[in-house]
DNA sequence: ACGCATTTTGACCAATCGGTCAAAGAGGAG
DNA sequence: CTCCTCTTTGACCGATTGGTCAAAATGCGT
């Protein structure tokens, strides 16, 4: 009955997702404190006891999500080559992290969330796993910068407008549509040409 | 007793700020749904009964500081000049807005939560006010943007990006400061430089 | 079909939620 | 001081919160 994927039966394995699935719909949508248990558990349509079942708490299964998304997250940023031509690095990592926008803005508003309402669980890893991993990539476009091949500009800075300017259409994608108005269907072509024009006139020598 | 500013006492006027005042600290940490009525009052000093004495609900308090703040929050937008130097115009516009991020960053907090949990209070707001608003300047922008007084570039894309990039300072200032590190006591005199420079290059002719 | 581990459930718990109410307290105009 | 309005409070309400528990139901290998 037990299975090789870490001790984990069938059931478990699809359960767990399910209410991932619905924890990250409710979480995303309410903030933690805002999200009841109750909510998530009609949402993945268990029994409030069945869901707890799987997972010891509430706070369990939002530890659980934000840990998965933490290293979804850092991926793009991680994929900068050092070795690569330096504006297309640039320019692929905003549309990779405008695409993840796009294709997951609950979990870009699930992060959001916990950051705005001041990284209670999240401020140990963002000194852990994202200072780092911030640092050495800004000493890479730094490095770029110092051999004339991007214009000189505060490379960490230029990270954070890149996170600012594409999780924006996931966060304030109300907003964005309001204002633009029930004509514009999808945003994010617009929004594409015009960050790779912005981080083009930016950096290109 | 009475007074002459709209019926209301001096006691009350006081009350009244010094409960918008803490509901502003807790709403704009929690979202609506994350904080509670006890909370509030503790955060003012008062007893919940006379905290409700004020305000006829927890949901009258937040209308309240919604109401107030969207007047505040579009001001700077209103005040872009069609008659003035166009790069000069947007330039303040986003000195204006990152002054706000560092000046009022639990009102910037507040909406944020606000939009990113689906603006179930303001989206009629968004279209009422906001959206005609943005595109009266979007069109003063556009028309900069055709006399080749300003680079070319989505008018409506351009305001979006400089409300993330403001705004990106007070919402996630908890990441900022992580990724910067305690080093950096303030991270906005950095962050101007930074942002006038993006918005030359990327509108300079 | 058996037997055992896994899964699901309804009933229940103390604590907290938003909000009410009657009564007590405070403060100023006459 | 007196009276009347405004302010404050403790006690309380039904509903909901996160979580528990024993018992029932359901797999699943043999």
């Amino acid at each position: 009955m037990k299975d090789s994927t870490g001790g984990q039966t069938r059931i478990q394995r699809t359960k767990i997702a399910t209410i991932s699935d619905a924890a990250l719909d409710v979480f995303s949508a309410n903030g933690f404190r805002g999200s009841t248990v109750d909510e998530i558990a009609r949402a993945a349509n268990l029994s409030k006891p069945n869901l707890l079942y799987y997972f010891p708490s509430k706070e369990a299964i939002h530890t659980h999500l934000l840990t998965a998304l933490m290293d979804t997250w850092l991926d793009p940023l991680r994929q900068i080559d050092p070795e690569g031509d330096p504006l297309e690095e640039v320019l692929t990592y905003v549309r990779r992290k405008l695409a993840m926008s796009r294709d997951m803005p609950r979990e870009s508003r699930l992060f959001a969330n916990e950051i705005i309402q001041g990284a209670p669980w999240m401020s140990a890893s963002l000194e852990r796993d994202l200072k780092p991993l911030v640092d050495e990539k800004a000493a890479v476009i730094a490095h770029w910068m110092q051999n004339g091949r991007l214009k000189p500009a505060d490379p960490h800075h230029l990270i954070f407008s890149i996170w600012s300017l594409t999780q924006h259409y996931a966060d304030f994608d109300v907003q964005v549509r309001a204002v633009l108005g029930p004509e514009v269907r999808d945003p994010f072509p617009e929004a594409e040409a015009y960050l790779l024009t912005l981080f083009r006139r930016l950096l290109r020598i």
